[in-house]
RNA sequence: GCGGUAUUGGUGAAGUGGUUAACACACUGGUUUGUGGAUCCAGCACGCGUGAGUUCGAUUCUCACAUACCGCCCCA
């Protein structure tokens, strides 16, 4: 094979693309509900876009990022996620400005950009549909739009999830916590796996990530980042535990869960399932949260925001193992059955006539026997066929099929051309 | 970035250091000069991921590379 497709991509195709679109349809119409307004942004953007917001130590910064030089010798970058993007769009457009409702509540899906080893579900090329709300801090806020991201896998069918929920706090929980945590790690230096030693200073919250066994024995002592919030912290918190509640919500706080990206402040949150497609174990499908300075951090005015991100691969896989299918339909009303070269004019006329009045219509072009072509027809499930041959064309008449009950009748082809809505109706009644 | 496994036709796959690479599905044609998930018959890899090497000879052995999958890392 000479060509083909760059590591970690993927063509999506029919048969494969209905499924897509269905989820972006579902998601459209949800988000609408919730009035959530879809924004498009570049897929590229200068890379201090994203190594400003996602936090100069994080992994998608330091490793993942698909950078480049272009022609003009700016530093370009593909985007590693969605919001980064969002928020310098929000910021360049001035949307914070006082004539704009707030909060201003926006939705993406697109592809995003990490350079990683591929796996299930964890393409380099990969699918997000994301949203961000900005202006308020209210914790009705946070509640609402994980609600909604728990409506959405609802309204496909998606089951057996968890939502966890985590506070990352306000500055100061974040810095007592940090010197907290680093006074209780250090002793354990030399115990702690190698990467974790690494982390231990540059990023230490993420140390509680750490998958290594004997970190999580030394972790699970660790002092909880939930005894460090600040009063307005903890209100935050209680707000949005009592709301879910109120909400009848499930989720369970996960003081150990921490974030990718440096952004994260207050409440995050992952909704994660433990279908085998993806792995064993949990894993995250949907992670977000509240990000309180990132908008000033890319040169706005203070303005909090929340949102979160869906990944695609891993929710199409889910639904996959699911049995969840798109419901597919797109019918075909009439199938053309050409015989003879002869035929061929008369039978694009038809198809085109039929296509005119608004219904699907397909046809033979390989000038294929009858039988072959019935064959399709059945195949392809349509519920009617129009037979064209000799006999037909010279007494300008057509052969109608029904094809579930077998049923026939000679049409005049005037009938088909001037009307073949009332045609159809007057010989395919179907009830 | 580090480990492991894999790579045969449109698809699922069997297989061997040596003249013709099983079988099944799909597809096409015939059985039925013009009617549909059946039967039977036939056709369908100038080639076994790419490149190089070993060998008298490689799809089968070795190496490199590419890609996929799994684990680590990290994450959606």
């Amino acid at each position: 094979m000479k060509y083909q497709r760059p590591k970690g991509t993927a063509d999506i195709l029919p048969g494969e693309s209905e499924k897509w679109s269905y989820v972006e349809d579902t998601a459209r119409l949800l988000f609408d509900d919730y009035q959530f307004h879809e924004i498009r942004t570049p897929l590229f953007e200068n890379f201090e876009v994203f190594s400003r917001s996602a936090g100069d130590t994080s992994d998608v910064v330091t490793k993942e990022m698909y950078d480049f030089h272009d022609k003009g010798d700016r530093h370009i970058a593909l985007r590693p996620e969605g919001t980064a993007g969002v928020v310098r769009a929000y910021v360049e457009n001035k949307l914070y400005a006082p004539e704009q409702e707030k909060p201003y509540k926006v939705f993406y899906m697109g592809q995003m950009y990490r350079y990683e080893r591929p796996q299930s579900g964890r393409m380099r090329e990969f699918h997000q549909i994301g949203v961000e709300a900005f202006g308020s801090d209210s914790p009705a806020v946070d509640v609402e739009v994980m609600a909604m991201a728990m409506d959405f896998f609802k309204q496909l069918g998606v089951t057996n999830l968890k939502l966890a929920i985590n506070s990352l706090g306000d500055k100061e929980t974040r810095a007592a916590y940090h010197q907290a945590l680093v006074d209780y790690l250090e002793p354990h230096m030399a115990e702690l796996s190698e990467d974790s030693q690494a982390r231990l200073h540059k990023n230490p919250l993420r140390v509680l990530d750490s998958k290594d066994k004997h970190d999580q024995e030394i972790v699970a002592d660790a002092p909880s980042i939930l005894d460090f919030l600040t009063p307005t912290a903890q209100n935050h918190l209680d707000s949005v535990t009592s709301m879910l509640t109120a909400l009848a919500i499930p989720f369970e706080v996960d003081a150990t869960m921490v974030r990718g990206l440096d952004y994260y402040n207050h409440t995050i949150f992952e909704i994660e399932s433990q279908s085998p497609a993806l792995g064993r174990g949990w894993t995250t499908i949907c992670g977000g949260g509240r990000y309180n300075g990132l908008v000033e951090e890319l040169g706005g005015p203070e303005t909090p925001g929340f949102g979160f991100g869906i990944g695609m691969e891993r929710l199409l896989l889910l639904l996959q193992d699911q049995d969840i299918t798109a419901p597919i339909d797109n019918p075909l009303d009439v199938y053309v059955v050409g015989i003879g070269e002869a035929t061929n004019v008369e039978s694009l006329k038809l198809v085109q006539a039929i296509r005119g009045a608004g219904f699907s219509a397909d046809r033979d072009y390989m000038d294929r026997k009858p039988k072959a072509q019935f064959k399709t027809a059945d195949r392809r499930h349509a519920r009617m066929t129009m037979t064209i041959g000799e006999q037909e064309l010279t007494d300008q008449t057509v052969n109608v099929k029904n094809m579930a009950t077998g049923d026939q009748t000679t049409v005049p082809l005037s009938e088909v051309y001037t009307d073949f809505a009332g045609m159809f109706d007057k010989y395919f009644d179907e009830d």
